[in-house]
DNA sequence: CATGAGTAGGGTAATTGGGGCA
DNA sequence: TTTGTCCCAATTACCCTACTCA
């Protein structure tokens, strides 16, 4: 399900969660999500892969009260 | 429908609402607002959405006056 | 080769999650 | 029924310095 192999930086994935750039690396770090090693050492994610984590941990909620 | 996707802390929008973050948490356990998990377990916010609450506020505020 | 921004580490403080109780 | 509070364990945020990336 790979259509888009974008790789993205800590940063980045950062951004889209709302958390600090070190939690991404602990993220990795704690295989909760996987990572890319450049030659020298820092982290690149895959956007297909942050992009599903978001999209399923979004649903917490559909059944909406009142 | 997504124009801006900024998310929000249980912190930050305990404060919008002058309410214990722990409210914050039930309103989500309960489906009475959407809410992201980052891996590690904890809840974002969309900004959209509790901008939306906070005018359905505004909105009884009005009609408490008519 | 030099530069500025971002990242990897490690250490410590602050938030958060969840249950249970008032 | 909803909210606030106390507990503890887990997760996250901010501090620093050194190294990598573009």
């Amino acid at each position: 399900m790979e259509k888009n192999d974008r790789l993205l930086t800590p940063g980045e994935v950062a951004l889209m969660f709302r958390v600090d750039p070190k939690t991404v690396t602990r993220w990795a770090s704690a295989g909760r999500i996987g990572s890319i090693r450049t030659p020298g050492g820092h982290r690149r994610f895959r956007e297909s892969e942050v992009s599903v984590l978001l999209a399923d941990l979004t649903v917490e909620a559909n059944q909406q009260q009142r």
